[in-house]
DNA sequence: ACGATGATGAAC
DNA sequence: TTCATCATCGTA
């Protein structure tokens, strides 16, 4: 049955960052840059939730670089780490509440800085909402994924945050010959 | 196991 | 103004 291509509008982000981060495993982003067109889907991401979670970059309070996370859900969050890399999240939940979920794997590109490397994302995209005029977003194909294609973990790379690092906020798609098809 | 590489935020 | 840290990756 072929399903037309929506493009996920803001409101499905403004939900728990928990409820919203395994919904996007099977999602596909969507970038649209130099006159190209690059769609992956989405099989690895981290959920980051509010000013309590030490994980979370909030956990500090307001600064210039996680304004981002404090507005309307539904924008990106492209932050620079590591003197190299590019992290790319969505932003999530409520306005004032800071949330957001890390998209750290798509289609053949392992890893979130490969990732925005292979998409060209940079500081141009932070702040903007997704959709088309940004020239990056997500779109739902009618992949369906069930709880038990996909596994919970730790969050990878952040290990100082106590209690919060233990906790299972990473989602991620089963491989194929693992999938329930 | 470690260095690359530079922005960030907190301390001074 | 200095300094430790960092939601990573490639090489060893």
């Amino acid at each position: 049955m072929f399903v037309m291509p929506r493009v996920l509008p803001s409101s499905f982000f403004r939900r728990s960052v928990l409820a919203v981060a395994p919904d996007l495993l099977g999602k596909f982003l969507v970038r649209r840059v130099g006159g190209e067109t690059l769609s992956v889907m989405i099989t690895e991401v981290e959920a980051y939730d509010g000013p309590h979670d030490k994980a979370c970059h909030a956990s500090r309070g307001k600064t210039p670089r996680n304004a981002v996370m404090f507005g309307p859900s539904g924008r990106w969050y492209a932050y620079f780490v590591y003197g190299m890399h590019w992290m790319l999240n969505i932003v999530t939940g409520e306005k004032d509440y800071p949330a957001a979920v890390l998209i750290r794997t798509a289609g053949e590109f392992t890893g979130p800085a490969k990732l925005t490397k292979a998409l060209r994302i940079d500081r141009v995209l932070n702040g903007k909402p997704a959709g088309k005029k940004s020239g990056l977003w997500i779109e739902d194909r009618g992949v369906k994924v069930l709880p038990n294609q996909m596994r919970r973990t730790p969050r990878i790379g952040v290990a100082y945050a106590g209690i919060w690092a233990k906790k299972h906020y990473r989602f991620v798609l089963s491989k194929p010959k693992e999938r329930n098809t």
